[in-house]
DNA sequence: CGCTGCTTTGATGCCGATCAATTAGGGTGG
DNA sequence: CCACCCTAATTGATCGGCATCAAAGCAGCG
């Protein structure tokens, strides 16, 4: 409501579509079909979680800001598993069951529609174009998701390093950010619970990679004087992003893998 | 070849088939077609990689044994991120790219088939229901990998005992494994570089857990005396398994969570 | 302009990594 | 049947990364 240019997507164009022609071309009709598929623009403050909607039939898609899925463990502590970005869909977990359970919180403002997940699947029919491109889209999810395992096992400075080079390049992926930085909304508390490392740790490997000029970061905004140099340091492979690069050459496998 | 027991899946039911009937009920034409998926069985011996075959239209899918997909890190530790149970699907990435590749290696002796992703593929359009249960299939391995995540901020002991409930729960789910035990022919190493942790420590946790009676674990097999009092001291929740429990209330989504 | 939340810095301590070496099992060939 | 070997399991000792506790600067905001 507050912001108009979120309830449209004029130009047949928002993340979410920018996000999976990364999957493969999608047909002027297949792109005219997504960009009807939002409901109800509205934007939603930070610092709060996202509340599963009475209505199960709808999915949530972000048009701007950043939210993450998060657990929170018994002895208190929040642990993200995965941020969503703009162009993400996500699914609120109900709240009904026991105390641990999935979460999805707003880190920054968001701008939010909603999307009948019926239509999405009578898309899926309709479409084999977007069936598999949603197919490419969960595979990539699980990917990233093992890929921060991965990262899990690696020291902290590499750790952090590994996650910007992955913030980057999800946006970049999706229109925001350029060649070497990015608006990045995150307090340094979000990045060490994503990578489950402490709020005071994360702050010195802050300082070692600000050290190293391999990044500035400064008023939310990111930057990364050579791209490659950090990715080196990280050991980061941008190609997992695309689903290691296979979803030009072969269609996405249904399971497993 | 070895085992022509492993061959044949004679009664309609296999791992594959009892796995995918947790998603929901499968018709016995579903059923049928499933079980005549099946391709080359063969058997498979421990500790080495699964070589990507040259026929990229198939998949592997284990029937008997455990495999992992890992990764290594450029200090050469490795980090299993997801173990292969009998039943479980997996494609075998190309081993192209550079250094750090996804791998599957075998940590027992296995038996597997082949799948033809195109038979695959087109069943999903001729069986909604199996459609559905594909579906199910990779969001619940989704789930599973960001439960790992949450997993990693848990201390040491915790993080065994989860990691052995999840074990035991997936093995009970296609049939293998009793009430409160199971065969587990994996070696402490498996175990620590799947928890990302060194094995000299995983030992040590290990009898922590063997002196507080909350499991018993000799000559390759698991002993949970009391499942729910380990389930309680892991935090752990046997309903993630299920992706929530959520298949029997609404389909899955179709992407991103 | 005071509040509140974020960032930064210092000091201490523990979990778990690492190094080093011994013991136990399983399998093999003589 | 035993000597031998190779791998897995176990134990001890040392070390370091990171958590934790505590408190001080800082910035945005109503």
């Amino acid at each position: 409501m507050l912001s108009p240019e979120a309830a449209c997507g004029r130009a047949l164009s928002n993340p979410f579509i920018r996000k999976l022609e990364h999957a493969g071309p999608l047909s002027p009709d297949e792109r005219q079909a997504l960009s009807r598929l939002t409901l109800d623009a509205r934007t939603l403050a930070a610092r709060q979680d996202i509340l599963p909607g009475q209505d199960v039939e709808r999915v949530y898609l972000v048009m701007s800001g950043i939210a993450c899925r998060y657990k929170t463990l018994f002895d208190g502590t929040r642990r993200i598993v995965s941020f969503v970005l703009p162009g993400d869909l996500c699914r609120i977990p109900p709240t009904s069951r026991q105390s641990s359970e999935w979460r999805v919180g707003l880190l920054t403002r968001c701008s939010v529609v909603d999307v009948s997940r019926a239509a999405l699947q009578e898309l899926m029919v309709r479409h084999p174009g977007l069936n598999r491109a949603l197919w490419w889209l969960a595979l990539a999810e699980l990917n990233r998701s093992r890929e921060w395992l991965v990262n899990d096992s690696r020291p902290g400075v590499q750790r952090l390093a590994h996650l910007l080079c992955e913030l980057l390049a999800c946006l970049q992926a999706v229109g925001l950010g350029e060649e070497n930085g990015c608006e990045l909304a995150l307090s340094q508390v979000d990045l060490a619970d994503a990578l489950g490392i402490s709020h005071v740790h994360i702050n010195r490997v802050l300082q070692s990679l600000r050290k190293q000029d391999l990044i500035v970061w400064q008023r939310h905004r990111l930057v990364v004087p050579d791209v490659e140099r950090l990715h080196d340091f990280a050991d980061f492979d941008p190609a997992y992003l695309d689903f290691g690069g296979l979803s030009t050459v072969i269609d996405p496998l249904p399971a497993g893998d």
